[in-house]
DNA sequence: TCGCTGACCCAGG
DNA sequence: CCCTGGGCCAGCG
């Protein structure tokens, strides 16, 4: 697992701290307003390797589809992080997934939900 | 110094 | 719904 002493993961977890309580920021969206745009791995990297997990309020990410990546990981701390979302208002269709419509962090007041594709992150082929 | 690996995401089949 | 491939970064053995 990566440590979280580079800058660049500070970046993005100065933005998760951004994200206001009751509402939720994807991975991608993070990545983005931290200044790395179309890498939103990066920004699950530095989650990943948050070890002050009170330092970063890391439950308000969620994937590009509303879904929470710790639950399809098997990881059991999946389970704290939709009971902490719940608790601050937000809430789940039957599907598991958050609906980025209604809860996504609208930053500057843009849909969240559509503007996953800012970039493409796949190069085209010759 | 190399080579894994990990909380992502999208296009295709 | 599932699977494959490609792109991105940082830390550890």
């Amino acid at each position: 697992m990566a440590g979280a002493g580079s800058d660049t993961y500070r970046r993005i977890y100065a933005v998760v701290r951004r994200i206001p309580r009751g509402h939720v920021a994807t991975y991608g969206q993070v990545a983005e307003l931290a200044g790395y745009p179309g890498q939103a791995r990066l920004a699950g990297y530095a989650l990943h390797a948050l070890r002050d997990e009170r330092a970063v309020p890391w439950h308000r990410v969620v994937d590009a589809r509303g879904r929470l990546s710790l639950l399809r990981s098997g990881s059991g701390a999946g389970v704290t992080q939709r009971l902490r979302l719940e608790q601050e208002g937000v809430r789940f269709s039957a599907g598991g997934r958050v609906e980025l419509v209604v809860f996504g962090w609208r930053p500057r007041g843009r849909p969240a939900s559509s503007g996953a594709r800012a970039r493409p992150r796949k190069r085209p082929r010759e």
